[in-house]
DNA sequence: GTTTGAATATCGTTC
DNA sequence: GAACGATGTTCAAAC
């Protein structure tokens, strides 16, 4: 397997040579004082200050701060990032296609760049809100008590229904679930599709479930008539 | 100022020792051969490869693999990350308090390890939907002529609406402005404050304010009777 | 290619 | 500290 490679003050030339040579090979990592301006969707500009800057083989930029999970400039995947020497000192430019989006990144003093062999590989997250519905499909008894599947992710003409059931009592029953605290977005969407049903004549309650509710979304919930079913993601993780 | 630091290859004891110096001061990078786990609000687990992890002085930690702007596995600030060694190999453990979430990272091949002085600044983007509510506040022409403002981000029963305005005919005007694709839930937000101020008695009208508008959420607005006026951020930040 | 909605969303602001 | 909504959201699945 290839290895690393690294530079300590490297001359503008050398470093851009040196990115450009590995950009597309894994992931290059350049440390020194810039300064960055963005301009696409929006527009940021950052003064001159010490920065950690990532290129990634697929053509993400980040340049990161010393705080915060998030880069504070970026281009995500696909962007086309060259390094080329401007007046003597490193430019890395990275421009999105679609939308436009354009990062330059001058760096007058370039303190270590390195390139990091490294791959990508399929993965999966477990306690998502699709296992929390695929759960419930499998355990309808959770929600009511007899009741029966009628299908998962029923498209309707007000958006896609998590859940939907049919009570003892011939009802329809529409399932909202959240994996999370349940706010009043999630209470309006519900409303959304019992409004739906009934305004099709069909006899229809509404349950949200999520494993906490928010005080504001549960007034909205008694006030139009909606059900609270608490189940959190865990309970189908270790199901 | 401080300058950077890096260990090739070094002995687990060693490198646990060289994050847990610097984790606090700036920003640590490793790279190596690792196994992540995480569980918290979801799980997942990534088998053994090389990546990048970083570690911020706020706590933060990312584990990056070759490819996408988001990181694999990560813990947001504030996180407590330790580096210790186990059965000889280096393990860096993270741990977020609230909610509770855990990511352990275990690196039999530590390839490289730096440590990069960073710091943090206040910044600002341009073109964002404030600046766009702004804008519009100060041009209600753009709205509809002849118009005056009532209030910004007005706070209602249902949600804050963004722009709220009197027509020449005496009748409200909600505006809700998107900075950018408005889509159906746009829509059914406005449809919300429309229905709020409906009921109050009021004579009413809503307005969408946005660069663009999807086929659906403009079927919706028809059937509802709402109104829409092409606005781009654009057209704000240039202004 | 477009649209749609989830996300371990994160993050700032407000209450 | 809780909650609410924007984000240059990003991302993947459905169409």
């Amino acid at each position: 397997m290839e290895t690393y490679a690294y530079l300590e003050s490297p001359e503008p030339q050398e470093a851009a040579r040196f990115v450009n040579t590995y950009k597309r090979r894994g992931i290059v990592v350049v440390y020194g004082l810039c300064e960055v301006s963005y301009e696409g969707r929006a527009a940021a500009r950052l003064e001159p200050m010490y920065r950690l800057i990532i290129i990634k083989r697929d053509g993400t930029l980040l340049v990161h701060e010393s705080e915060k999970r998030e880069p504070r400039i970026w281009n995500p995947p696909p962007s086309s990032n060259v390094a080329l020497v401007i007046d003597g000192t490193l430019v890395i430019k990275s421009v999105r296609s679609r939308p436009l989006e354009t990062v330059i990144v001058r760096i007058p003093i370039v303190s270590f760049a390195a390139f990091f062999p490294a791959s990508s590989a399929p993965y999966r997250v477990h306690g998502t809100e699709k296992d929390m519905v695929r759960f419930l499909a499998s355990n309808v008894g959770l929600i009511e008590e007899g009741a029966t599947l009628v299908g998962v992710e029923v498209p309707t003409a007000v958006g896609s229904v998590d859940l939907l059931l049919r009570g003892m009592g011939g009802e329809l029953i529409v399932v909202e679930v959240k994996r999370d605290l349940a706010g009043p977005e999630a209470v309006h969407q519900l409303k959304r599709y019992v409004e739906f049903f009934a305004s099709k004549g069909e006899k229809v309650r509404g349950v949200l479930a999520s494993p906490d509710i928010s005080a504001s979304a549960y007034k909205y919930l008694k006030e139009y008539g909606l059900e609270y079913r608490r189940l959190s993601p865990k309970q189908v993780f270790t199901a």
